[in-house]
DNA sequence: CGCCGAGTTGAACTGAATCAAGAAACGTGG
DNA sequence: CCACGTTTCTTGATTCAGTTCAACTCGGCG
């Protein structure tokens, strides 16, 4: 948990009572491989945070699912939009390892906007986080190759790209598995 | 004015007292065409609405600006990562056409959080906006054909398309000019 | 009038899609 | 713990959208 007010005071600081608010909110939660968090048409009711895991976010599709983000511990997960609008999620969230998050329901954070000043600053954090991540993929998808975006990928997680089935990396980074299989088997 | 209210209440109903507060603080500003908003490397410091014109998001390159935003009216203007982190921004948002916005400072923001209920609202609204608009060009960029995103620019604004140059078009869909020049005539 | 940037058109090339088939890995039931 | 069936991964051949390089046209402007 602590690495979670850490995360938070990389950009503010946050007070102990504010943090005591905030953390008292939280709750726990601990599932297996393959379990859905949301399912597609559901209705976000929660900003988790991971501790542990990685997480896959997927639109389901009559072939083949579309996969467009993968979370690798210490980051926002949220269906945001829906979490905000209240409308059915497009995407269904899912966990790809054993995975540890910590959740907020939306009445929760009702509350810590009422009962401290970081309110915003949670709210803006994961907005922020969120719109950045959106908009260096928009940059990688409009100049890198697939293959510039797979080594990214690599160079970033080395050792958890390996818990990831090759077809789920494809389809994030923009390919089919075969074209994929092919680069890999070129710069290896 | 009266159409960024109706913007506004498209999603969240606004008390006469609050609109006044937040209305005094926009201030009116007409550009010409070809003027730089914000360019790269400059702070952010404003929030703008945009009620008639284009405008443009491109970072500079060396050989070919990367063009990868459009305005066109009713909607939020903002380097809005530099607005929120103060840090230089990557890319210059620049006029298309004559244009009129009403502008924000971070200040004037800040004011707005602490006078009235809605500061909040109207910044989970751009968040919530800009987040949305990049979520959708992800998937656009993953899943449609260059051919299949100029029909759907050509469709959204087909009279305003024709004020914008060509290359800017094809930096946009994420390919050569000579590329769009082709689909151009193939589908025409 | 001549220049220059923007757009068009052509030809050769390339990264990735598609279709297809075989090999490896994986989970489930016996 | 093995055997089977299913899913995932690999590899090959062909096709296609888009790139690159290059030459030419057009329209605006000094």
């Amino acid at each position: 948990m602590e690495q979670i007010r850490t995360y938070f005071e990389k950009t503010t600081k946050l007070s102990d009572k504010d943090w005591e608010i905030f953390s008292s909110k939280l709750s726990k939660k601990e599932f297996p491989k393959k379990h859905s968090l949301l399912k597609a048409g559901q209705i976000e009711n929660h900003l988790s945070f991971v501790e542990k895991g990685i997480i896959r976010f997927y639109i389901p599709k009559e072939e083949n699912d579309l996969t467009f983000t993968f979370i690798f511990g210490n980051g926002f997960v949220s269906s945001y939009d829906s979490f905000l609008t209240k409308k059915p999620s497009t995407y269904t969230i899912e966990t790809l390892t054993e995975t540890t998050i910590w959740q907020l329901t939306f009445d929760d954070l009702q509350a810590i906007y009422n009962e401290t000043e970081i309110g915003n600053t949670i709210g803006r954090h994961a907005a922020e986080d969120l719109f950045l991540k959106k908009s260096n993929r928009e940059l990688s998808l409009l100049t890198q190759t697939a293959e510039q975006r797979y080594l990214d990928l690599f160079t970033e997680q080395p050792h958890l790209l390996q818990l990831i089935p090759l077809k789920y990396l494809a389809s994030y980074i923009g390919i089919t598995p075969q074209a994929l299989s092919r680069i890999r088997k070129r710069i290896s």
